[in-house]
DNA sequence: AAAAAAC
């Protein structure tokens, strides 16, 4: 069995490895640091939860060792979705580079630009950043690119769906093309292909499996909810909320509620609170300071409830979380697998539980869909009579009536023939369009680089070379994003 | 009906 130590790295980050207390690489970090050692480009594909931070730290600092930087020329460069990432990413450069002077600069949004701008100016061996930050210190004429030497895109598929993939383009033309790149992904939709075409030379591919498909470490739920007039349907909701909290009683020892929309983050943090329950929210709006705050406490487990929006959906190494309660079904299925997957991690159990009113019903269909099975559908935990579910005729618990007998067979995810002019259709356009060979017609007018309009910059070609994820291939995963967004 | 990322 392989060892970090069989894998090449400085002796000093061998150190630092084995003092974090680990002796055995993960498949992608034993697939990914030895080309990038070499050297080579690298092109993963993997998920977070695989060890991908590491595959590519370990060897930067390994070769980074060597060299010294000089004023405003960074030598390195990691590009993240999210604020909270690059956070993330940093301290991870932080551990394993601690027997070795490298000095690093953090350049992500929502804090002053000065203290950026210095360590920027004194000379970085890495930058970390979000695409918008770097791109506006470049502006600024405070940075050059010309002496990256490695430049890392992190969770590629992420930037796609965030409409950052222009700006990514921008940034590599601003890199020397002898730069090495390492490249990450969970799917390899065509768009990603396509940049890794563009932007990587030979480089070696190591794909990784997805840790557990859904279905397998977590048990789920879902509580069918029909608010008894339409405007009580939140405060009725948020009180379904704490019943379901509380009926998990002690096994639920933290969780994240996920909600669609950022209000609702809000109100359902502040009405938990006022109910007495430990919880407060985490979304895009909110300053960078509070996030942070708020994203320790949970981590280090002085914070029971995180209420989060869907930045918290993907890529947040939050460790150890018993249960994620979705207080809105999510109308994109594959959020769903992204939320779930916050719990039921490294081979723990999880419990995942979605409230869902009528409205929601056709998102949880293409959930279940998505999935390939029914989720089993459970009652009020205040009026606990299973067999009450399948009653048909109203009762006095509205909720239970709703629930639909589990769907035995869930409709295949490739729709039959008549079915399928639909997917050509983009979702911006009203008209649906006439199948053709090319779905999604690219936007011919010129875009500003930054715009990020999203879906313009999407190709649906079912014809497209679609890369599995080893032995568990999500039937989503094959799909172009057209066709999954296609409900 | 949304979220994220720049000021």
């Amino acid at each position: 069995m392989t060892k970090f130590s069989d894998l090449n790295l400085s002796p000093k980050v061998l150190k630092a490895v084995e003092e974090a207390g680990y002796e055995t690489p993960t498949p992608i970090q034993e697939g990914a640091i030895p080309p990038a050692l070499e050297g080579k480009d690298v092109l993963g594909i993997a998920q977070t939860g695989t060890g991908k931070t590491a595959s590519f730290t370990l060897p930067m600092i390994t070769k980074l060792a060597r060299g010294r930087a000089r004023a405003r020329m960074p030598r390195s460069l990691v590009l993240c979705p999210t604020r909270e990432l690059a956070a993330q990413v940093a301290e991870n450069f932080d551990t394993y580079s601690k027997h070795v002077k490298l000095t690093k600069a953090l350049l992500i949004g929502g804090v002053s630009f000065k203290e950026q701008d210095t360590l920027i100016d004194k000379g970085v061996d890495v930058l970390i950043a979000t695409p918008g930050r770097l791109l506006d210190h470049f502006e600024r004429g405070k940075l050059l690119l010309t002496g990256i030497e490695i430049m890392v895109v992190d969770e590629a598929d992420r930037m796609l769906d965030m409409g950052f993939i222009p700006d990514i383009e921008r940034i590599f033309s601003l890199t020397p093309f002898t730069r090495q790149t390492l490249f990450f992904s969970a799917t390899m939709a065509p768009e990603i292909e396509r940049i890794t075409n563009t932007f990587l030379s030979a480089p070696a591919r190591i794909e990784v499996a997805r840790q557990a498909s859904a279905s397998e470490t977590i048990e789920q739920a879902a509580m069918v909810f029909r608010p008894s007039r339409k405007d009580r349907e939140g405060s009725e909701k948020r009180r379904m909320l704490r019943d379901l909290i509380d009926a998990e009683g002690a096994t639920c020892t933290n969780a994240i509620i996920f909600c669609n929309r950022k209000v609702d983050v809000d109100v359902v943090a502040k009405s938990l609170k006022k109910y007495g329950y430990d919880a407060a929210p985490i979304h895009g709006d909110l300053d960078q300071s509070q996030r942070t705050r708020t994203l320790d406490g949970f981590r280090d487990g002085s914070l029971r409830f995180l209420v989060a929006s869907d930045v918290a959906a993907r890529g947040l190494d939050i460790p150890s979380v018993s249960h994620v309660f979705n207080f809105d079904v999510p109308s994109h299925a594959e959020d769903y697998i992204h939320r779930i997957g916050r719990t039921g991690r490294a081979g723990r159990s999880g419990k995942a539980i979605t409230i869902c009113t009528p409205r929601d019903e056709k998102y949880f269909d293409a959930v279940e869909r998505l999935l390939q099975k029914a989720i089993p559908r459970i009652g009020n935990p205040k009026a606990p009579e299973p067999e009450a579910a399948q009653v048909p005729a109203p009762t006095a618990a509205p909720a239970l009536t709703a629930a639909p007998a589990p769907v035995a067979a869930p409709a295949p995810v490739r729709e039959s023939a008549e079915e399928q002019p639909r997917r050509s259709t983009s979702r911006r356009s009203e008209k649906p369009a006439p199948r053709s060979e090319k779905p999604a017609q690219r936007n011919n007018e010129s875009r500003a680089p930054r715009d990020s309009n999203r879906g313009s910059d999407r190709r649906g070609g079912r014809d497209s070379n679609v890369v599995g994820l080893g032995d568990h291939l999500p039937e989503f995963i094959a799909l172009s994003f057209d066709e999954r967004r296609a409900s």
